[in-house]
DNA sequence: CATGTCGGTTCTCTCAAGGTAACTATAGGC
DNA sequence: GCCTATAGTTACCTTGAGAGAACCGACATG
Protein backbone atom coordinates (compact mmCIF):
# COMPACT_ATOMS: atom_id res chain seq x y z
CA UNK A 1 0.00 0.00 0.00
CA UNK A 2 3.01 2.74 0.23
CA UNK A 3 3.09 4.69 -3.13
CA UNK A 4 5.82 3.16 -5.07
CA UNK A 5 8.01 5.66 -7.02
CA UNK A 6 7.73 5.16 -10.61
CA UNK A 7 8.88 7.93 -13.00
CA UNK A 8 7.07 7.95 -15.99
CA UNK A 9 9.12 11.37 -17.90
CA UNK A 10 6.41 11.13 -20.59
CA UNK A 11 5.63 14.46 -19.86
CA UNK A 12 3.34 16.16 -22.64
CA UNK A 13 5.20 18.84 -24.54
CA UNK A 14 1.82 20.74 -24.77
CA UNK A 15 0.05 20.28 -21.63
CA UNK A 16 3.11 21.21 -19.30
CA UNK A 17 2.45 19.55 -16.10
CA UNK A 18 1.00 16.14 -15.65
CA UNK A 19 3.57 14.44 -13.25
CA UNK A 20 3.80 18.42 -11.86
CA UNK A 21 2.11 17.55 -7.93
CA UNK A 22 5.73 16.70 -6.09
CA UNK A 23 8.36 14.41 -7.25
CA UNK A 24 7.14 11.29 -6.25
CA UNK A 25 4.95 10.47 -9.61
CA UNK A 26 2.58 7.88 -7.66
CA UNK A 27 0.02 6.04 -9.42
CA UNK A 28 -2.79 6.89 -7.07
CA UNK A 29 -1.90 10.71 -7.05
CA UNK A 30 -2.22 10.67 -10.72
CA UNK A 31 -5.90 8.85 -11.03
CA UNK A 32 -7.23 11.15 -7.79
CA UNK A 33 -5.85 14.33 -8.99
CA UNK A 34 -7.84 14.05 -12.31
CA UNK A 35 -10.80 12.47 -10.22
CA UNK A 36 -10.28 15.44 -7.80
CA UNK A 37 -10.38 17.93 -9.81
CA UNK A 38 -13.55 19.96 -10.61
CA UNK A 39 -15.45 18.44 -13.47
CA UNK A 40 -13.79 15.38 -14.30
CA UNK A 41 -15.74 13.29 -12.01
CA UNK A 42 -19.16 14.74 -13.49
CA UNK A 43 -18.34 14.33 -16.98
CA UNK A 44 -17.32 10.47 -16.70
CA UNK A 45 -20.55 9.61 -14.84
CA UNK A 46 -22.86 11.80 -17.54
CA UNK A 47 -20.41 9.81 -20.43
CA UNK A 48 -20.91 6.56 -18.32
CA UNK A 49 -25.19 7.00 -19.47
CA UNK A 50 -24.54 7.63 -23.18
CA UNK A 51 -22.04 8.94 -25.50
CA UNK A 52 -22.71 12.65 -25.23
CA UNK A 53 -21.95 15.92 -28.28
CA UNK A 54 -19.79 18.34 -26.69
CA UNK A 55 -22.82 20.98 -26.09
CA UNK A 56 -25.04 18.22 -25.22
CA UNK A 57 -22.13 17.73 -22.11
CA UNK A 58 -22.17 21.69 -21.80
CA UNK A 59 -25.75 21.30 -21.18
CA UNK A 60 -25.70 18.36 -18.99
CA UNK A 61 -23.40 19.52 -16.54
CA UNK A 62 -24.40 22.67 -15.73
CA UNK A 63 -22.48 25.82 -14.44
CA UNK A 64 -19.24 24.71 -16.52
CA UNK A 65 -17.40 27.04 -18.84
CA UNK A 66 -16.36 25.77 -22.15
CA UNK A 67 -12.97 26.36 -21.44
CA UNK A 68 -13.07 24.15 -18.53
CA UNK A 69 -14.96 21.46 -20.56
CA UNK A 70 -12.54 21.04 -23.46
CA UNK A 71 -9.75 21.49 -21.23
CA UNK A 72 -10.90 18.57 -18.79
CA UNK A 73 -12.30 16.72 -21.97
CA UNK A 74 -8.37 17.07 -23.36
CA UNK A 75 -7.05 15.75 -20.07
CA UNK A 76 -9.58 12.66 -19.93
CA UNK A 77 -8.90 12.10 -23.58
CA UNK A 78 -5.13 12.06 -23.06
CA UNK A 79 -4.94 10.18 -20.21
CA UNK A 80 -7.39 7.22 -22.76
CA UNK A 81 -10.56 7.07 -20.42
CA UNK A 82 -12.76 8.76 -23.10
CA UNK A 83 -12.57 8.67 -27.27
CA UNK A 84 -13.73 11.52 -29.30
CA UNK A 85 -14.97 11.07 -32.41
CA UNK A 86 -15.04 13.90 -34.72
CA UNK A 87 -17.55 14.40 -37.73
CA UNK A 88 -15.99 16.70 -40.38
CA UNK A 89 -19.75 18.44 -41.67
CA UNK A 90 -20.78 22.36 -41.31
CA UNK A 91 -21.29 22.92 -38.39
CA UNK A 92 -18.88 20.39 -37.04
CA UNK A 93 -20.02 17.51 -34.86
CA UNK A 94 -17.90 15.49 -32.08
CA UNK A 95 -19.14 13.31 -29.80
CA UNK A 96 -17.57 12.07 -26.94
CA UNK A 97 -17.74 8.49 -24.91
CA UNK A 98 -16.26 5.99 -22.37
CA UNK A 99 -13.33 3.78 -23.42
CA UNK A 100 -13.22 0.51 -22.02
CA UNK A 101 -10.64 2.06 -19.82
CA UNK A 102 -12.56 4.88 -18.47
CA UNK A 103 -15.93 1.88 -18.22
CA UNK A 104 -13.63 0.12 -16.29
CA UNK A 105 -12.87 2.65 -13.85
CA UNK A 106 -16.45 3.48 -13.51
CA UNK A 107 -16.99 0.63 -11.26
CA UNK A 108 -14.35 1.80 -8.33
CA UNK A 109 -15.84 4.88 -8.89
CA UNK A 110 -19.32 4.27 -8.60
CA UNK A 111 -18.78 2.22 -5.46
CA UNK A 112 -17.20 5.79 -3.90
CA UNK A 113 -19.71 8.00 -4.84
CA UNK A 114 -22.46 5.57 -3.41
CA UNK A 115 -20.38 5.53 -0.17
CA UNK A 116 -20.77 9.26 -0.41
CA UNK A 117 -24.45 9.39 -0.56
CA UNK A 118 -24.70 6.45 1.92
CA UNK A 119 -22.39 8.05 4.48
CA UNK A 120 -23.18 12.02 3.61
CA UNK A 121 -25.67 13.01 6.94
CA UNK A 122 -22.80 11.01 9.14
CA UNK A 123 -20.27 12.98 7.76
CA UNK A 124 -22.25 16.17 8.15
CA UNK A 125 -23.20 15.56 11.89
CA UNK A 126 -19.66 15.15 12.30
CA UNK A 127 -18.99 18.37 11.18
CA UNK A 128 -21.79 20.03 13.62
CA UNK A 129 -20.36 17.95 16.36
CA UNK A 130 -16.84 19.57 15.34
CA UNK A 131 -17.82 23.06 15.09
CA UNK A 132 -20.16 22.32 18.14
CA UNK A 133 -16.94 21.45 20.08
CA UNK A 134 -14.92 24.28 18.43
CA UNK A 135 -17.67 26.77 20.02
CA UNK A 136 -17.58 25.83 23.28
CA UNK A 137 -13.81 25.67 24.12
CA UNK B 1 -26.41 9.37 -10.25
CA UNK B 2 -27.94 12.73 -11.36
CA UNK B 3 -25.87 14.78 -8.31
CA UNK B 4 -28.83 16.07 -5.73
CA UNK B 5 -28.98 19.17 -4.40
CA UNK B 6 -28.10 19.00 -0.65
CA UNK B 7 -28.23 22.23 1.29
CA UNK B 8 -25.95 21.90 3.82
CA UNK B 9 -25.26 25.29 5.56
CA UNK B 10 -23.71 24.18 8.92
CA UNK B 11 -20.67 26.22 7.56
CA UNK B 12 -17.66 26.18 9.98
CA UNK B 13 -16.92 29.86 11.38
CA UNK B 14 -14.08 28.77 11.88
CA UNK B 15 -12.48 27.33 8.57
CA UNK B 16 -14.32 29.50 5.59
CA UNK B 17 -15.78 27.08 3.27
CA UNK B 18 -15.98 23.13 3.59
CA UNK B 19 -18.83 23.78 0.89
CA UNK B 20 -17.50 26.11 -1.16
CA UNK B 21 -17.13 24.38 -4.34
CA UNK B 22 -19.99 26.22 -6.12
CA UNK B 23 -23.37 26.41 -4.75
CA UNK B 24 -24.39 23.48 -5.14
CA UNK B 25 -23.16 21.23 -2.90
CA UNK B 26 -22.98 17.85 -3.65
CA UNK B 27 -22.10 14.83 -1.11
CA UNK B 28 -19.82 13.30 -4.13
CA UNK B 29 -18.06 16.63 -4.77
CA UNK B 30 -17.99 16.72 -0.84
CA UNK B 31 -16.00 13.09 -0.49
CA UNK B 32 -13.93 14.30 -3.75
CA UNK B 33 -12.58 17.54 -2.56
CA UNK B 34 -11.06 16.06 -0.16
CA UNK B 35 -9.79 12.67 -1.17
CA UNK B 36 -8.65 15.20 -4.24
CA UNK B 37 -6.71 17.21 -1.98
CA UNK B 38 -2.46 16.73 -1.85
CA UNK B 39 -2.15 14.76 1.30
CA UNK B 40 -5.51 13.34 2.41
CA UNK B 41 -5.31 10.39 1.14
CA UNK B 42 -1.58 9.27 2.00
CA UNK B 43 -2.87 9.83 5.59
CA UNK B 44 -5.75 7.78 5.32
CA UNK B 45 -3.83 5.38 4.00
CA UNK B 46 -0.97 5.48 6.66
CA UNK B 47 -3.65 5.76 9.76
CA UNK B 48 -5.28 2.47 8.34
CA UNK B 49 -2.49 0.59 9.44
CA UNK B 50 -2.44 1.55 12.59
CA UNK B 51 -2.94 4.89 15.25
CA UNK B 52 -0.31 7.13 14.79
CA UNK B 53 1.17 9.92 16.51
CA UNK B 54 1.84 13.31 15.05
CA UNK B 55 5.37 13.62 14.44
CA UNK B 56 5.60 9.74 13.38
CA UNK B 57 2.73 10.83 11.06
CA UNK B 58 5.02 13.60 9.68
CA UNK B 59 7.75 11.01 9.32
CA UNK B 60 5.60 8.42 7.37
CA UNK B 61 3.91 10.88 5.02
CA UNK B 62 7.19 12.33 3.48
CA UNK B 63 7.68 15.87 2.64
CA UNK B 64 4.76 17.09 4.13
CA UNK B 65 5.05 20.33 6.20
CA UNK B 66 3.72 20.32 9.75
CA UNK B 67 1.44 23.08 8.24
CA UNK B 68 -0.66 21.32 6.18
CA UNK B 69 -0.51 17.92 8.48
CA UNK B 70 -1.99 19.41 10.84
CA UNK B 71 -4.55 21.57 8.42
CA UNK B 72 -5.26 17.86 6.37
CA UNK B 73 -5.69 16.23 9.93
CA UNK B 74 -7.97 19.02 11.22
CA UNK B 75 -10.38 19.09 8.36
CA UNK B 76 -10.38 14.88 8.13
CA UNK B 77 -11.21 15.17 12.13
CA UNK B 78 -14.29 17.48 11.30
CA UNK B 79 -15.71 15.24 9.01
CA UNK B 80 -15.10 12.22 11.42
CA UNK B 81 -12.89 10.44 9.55
CA UNK B 82 -10.47 10.07 12.02
CA UNK B 83 -10.39 10.38 15.83
CA UNK B 84 -7.73 12.48 17.71
CA UNK B 85 -6.49 12.00 21.52
CA UNK B 86 -4.75 14.39 23.11
CA UNK B 87 -2.14 13.06 26.72
CA UNK B 88 -1.51 15.92 28.33
CA UNK B 89 1.26 15.04 29.57
CA UNK B 90 4.88 17.29 28.90
CA UNK B 91 5.76 17.12 26.20
CA UNK B 92 2.17 16.14 25.45
CA UNK B 93 1.11 13.64 23.46
CA UNK B 94 -1.17 13.19 20.53
CA UNK B 95 -2.77 10.11 18.60
CA UNK B 96 -4.72 10.21 15.53
CA UNK B 97 -6.63 6.73 13.73
CA UNK B 98 -9.43 6.35 12.05
CA UNK B 99 -12.97 6.12 13.20
CA UNK B 100 -15.24 3.10 11.88
CA UNK B 101 -16.61 6.01 9.53
CA UNK B 102 -12.90 6.75 7.86
CA UNK B 103 -12.53 2.69 8.06
CA UNK B 104 -15.73 2.06 5.90
CA UNK B 105 -14.23 4.51 3.80
CA UNK B 106 -10.89 2.69 3.03
CA UNK B 107 -12.60 -0.22 1.33
CA UNK B 108 -13.85 1.82 -1.79
CA UNK B 109 -10.94 3.67 -1.66
CA UNK B 110 -8.39 0.47 -1.33
CA UNK B 111 -10.23 -0.52 -4.76
CA UNK B 112 -9.93 2.75 -6.32
CA UNK B 113 -6.28 2.75 -5.63
CA UNK B 114 -5.85 -1.35 -6.61
CA UNK B 115 -7.68 0.38 -9.88
CA UNK B 116 -5.16 2.70 -10.86
CA UNK B 117 -2.04 0.89 -9.83
CA UNK B 118 -3.60 -2.12 -12.08
CA UNK B 119 -4.16 0.52 -15.05
CA UNK B 120 -1.56 3.11 -14.72
CA UNK B 121 0.52 1.27 -17.43
CA UNK B 122 -2.52 1.50 -19.86
CA UNK B 123 -2.80 5.76 -18.52
CA UNK B 124 0.74 6.03 -19.43
CA UNK B 125 0.65 4.19 -22.88
CA UNK B 126 -2.58 5.99 -23.49
CA UNK B 127 -0.68 9.20 -22.57
CA UNK B 128 2.55 8.42 -25.19
CA UNK B 129 -0.09 7.92 -28.33
CA UNK B 130 -1.74 11.05 -27.42
CA UNK B 131 1.47 12.81 -27.44
CA UNK B 132 2.72 11.09 -30.44
CA UNK B 133 -1.01 11.74 -32.26
CA UNK B 134 -0.39 15.83 -31.28
CA UNK B 135 3.15 15.73 -32.38
CA UNK B 136 2.35 14.66 -36.10
CA UNK B 137 -0.68 16.75 -35.88
C1' DC C 1 24.28 27.66 27.88
C1' DA C 2 22.69 25.61 23.79
C1' DT C 3 20.28 22.37 21.56
C1' DG C 4 16.46 19.02 20.62
C1' DT C 5 11.52 17.17 21.10
C1' DC C 6 6.63 17.43 21.67
C1' DG C 7 2.51 19.44 18.62
C1' DG C 8 1.42 22.74 16.71
C1' DT C 9 0.47 28.39 15.09
C1' DT C 10 1.40 32.40 12.36
C1' DC C 11 3.23 34.83 8.60
C1' DT C 12 4.29 35.62 3.85
C1' DC C 13 4.81 34.16 -0.89
C1' DT C 14 3.98 31.72 -5.31
C1' DC C 15 1.87 29.20 -8.73
C1' DA C 16 -1.71 26.83 -10.90
C1' DA C 17 -6.76 26.04 -11.18
C1' DG C 18 -10.52 27.91 -12.67
C1' DG C 19 -13.83 31.87 -14.13
C1' DT C 20 -15.20 35.39 -17.69
C1' DA C 21 -15.41 37.48 -22.01
C1' DA C 22 -14.31 38.05 -26.68
C1' DC C 23 -13.04 35.96 -30.91
C1' DT C 24 -12.78 32.26 -34.86
C1' DA C 25 -15.48 30.26 -39.36
C1' DT C 26 -19.44 28.27 -41.66
C1' DA C 27 -24.21 27.64 -42.49
C1' DG C 28 -29.25 28.02 -41.80
C1' DG C 29 -33.49 30.46 -40.18
C1' DC C 30 -36.32 34.82 -39.47
C1' DG D 1 -29.15 42.29 -41.93
C1' DC D 2 -29.14 39.77 -37.62
C1' DC D 3 -29.35 35.85 -34.52
C1' DT D 4 -28.57 31.07 -33.72
C1' DA D 5 -25.84 26.79 -33.47
C1' DT D 6 -21.71 23.95 -34.27
C1' DA D 7 -16.87 23.31 -31.32
C1' DG D 8 -13.76 25.33 -29.72
C1' DT D 9 -9.41 29.09 -28.84
C1' DT D 10 -7.26 33.09 -26.79
C1' DA D 11 -6.32 36.58 -23.38
C1' DC D 12 -6.96 38.28 -18.91
C1' DC D 13 -7.97 38.16 -14.00
C1' DT D 14 -9.02 36.24 -9.32
C1' DT D 15 -8.64 33.07 -5.80
C1' DG D 16 -7.02 29.52 -2.94
C1' DA D 17 -4.00 25.55 -2.07
C1' DG D 18 0.10 24.70 -0.65
C1' DA D 19 5.31 25.79 0.31
C1' DG D 20 8.55 27.46 3.64
C1' DA D 21 10.31 29.59 7.45
C1' DA D 22 10.02 31.49 12.04
C1' DC D 23 8.02 31.14 16.44
C1' DC D 24 5.63 29.15 20.87
C1' DG D 25 6.29 26.99 25.93
C1' DA D 26 7.60 23.37 28.82
C1' DC D 27 10.93 19.90 29.47
C1' DA D 28 15.19 17.03 28.84
C1' DT D 29 19.85 16.23 27.53
C1' DG D 30 24.86 17.37 26.65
Amino acid sequence: MTPDDLNTDAASALDPAPSSTGHRNCPVRDVLDRLGDKWSTLILVTLSQSPQRFNALARAVPDISRRMLTETLRHLERDGLIWREVTPSTPPSVRYGLTPLGASLMSPLTELIAWAERHQPEIVAARARFNGRMANS
